[in-house]
DNA sequence: GTCCAGTATCCACTGAAGTAGACGCAGAAA
DNA sequence: TTTCTGCGTCTACTTCAGTGGATACTGGAC
């Protein structure tokens, strides 16, 4: 039952950065360039958080910087929408891959959503938040007892009612 | 599932490091100084091993440093005997503190002194085994609007709050 | 073919993290 | 008392992480 992943080799800075471009990424295209995540992190950050150069997004996943400082690798990580702890600790780093599956799988079941037709580069960037926010929400329910969990269950499924979405059935489980 | 825990949590940098400090120390003397720590990390570390010096541990304990590098991180939670992620995730830091005060009310009566040799990351099995629930969840916010997905975010956010989970995310609050 | 927009890579420069020695201050021993 | 030892703090210096512009490459439009 725990889908025991059999990455053994502990994986490096570079190669957990690198395994992130690949994974995370609007579903119509490939993985995002350096430049854009660099963007993207400096307007999402606004005055206050830290921000990260495209340079040193290629440095550290081509290896050529292997130490970076906690704030760079928290702002890396909130752009993934992963814990900063990923990057640091094998067992969250698993456990993250793991439910990064998950999200992937159920995303491609549900179909991409139809979203305003505007400016079809516009429209990436609301598809790349709405993956970022899935797991800044999915992140959130690791803990949470049972009967909580419930009960977000039916929000949630009043959530997906309002907009229109069809209803889930209790029989996906996408293994 | 770890009981809610109501001590103030640590939450910067340097009062996780602080706390630290006065937590883990040999059981007939008080706390280590940082020349103790920054030659143990030394000896311990051999020549691969990342080191760190007394004035380092001292600038991060009182706050004059904010920013480490990993290694510097890396090796500070090594002499300590906590995951890296101590000091970034919340997560991870209840569960190493909590930890912590059993094995402390433990030393205190058998008179040894307060050490991490075990994993203290074990107990994070049993919440990936319980993640069924979550994947209820999980799988329905799949297609749902940013909109609708920050929405349920704070949501969650609240009843973590009501369950007294800590909060998830970046735990840094640059001041 | 020529542009052009977007990309990855490289690299000189800036600044902050890290270092290690100096300093002052305790408390204990002589 | 003085001396000594060990402590935390401070700080000049070194080192390297981070930055951002330059460069070259690619694929598409014309």
């Amino acid at each position: 039952m725990p889908s025991a992943e059999q990455t053994p080799a502990p994986r490096s800075l570079a190669e957990r950065l690198d395994h992130l471009f690949q994974v995370i990424h609007p579903a119509d295209r490939g993985p995002f360039s350096y430049h854009e995540v660099a963007q993207a992190i400096r307007e999402q950050a606004g005055t206050d958080g830290p921000t990260v150069s495209h340079g040193t997004l290629q440095q550290i996943r081509t290896g050529a910087k292997t130490n970076p400082t906690i704030k760079t690798l928290e702002a890396i990580a909130a752009f993934f929408g992963v814990p900063a702890a990923y990057f640091l600790d094998d067992t969250v780093a698993d456990r993250v891959d793991a439910r990064l599956r998950e999200l992937k799988a159920a995303a491609t079941q549900s179909g991409r959503p139809v979203r305003l037709p505007a400016d079809p580069r516009q429209d990436e960037l609301a598809d790349v938040l709405a993956d970022s926010n899935i797991r800044a929400v999915a992140f959130r329910l690791a803990g949470l007892s049972p009967r909580a969990l419930k009960g977000l269950r039916a929000i949630v499924d009043q959530v997906r009612a309002v907009e229109g979405l069809p209803e889930v059935g209790r029989a996906k489980k996408a293994s």
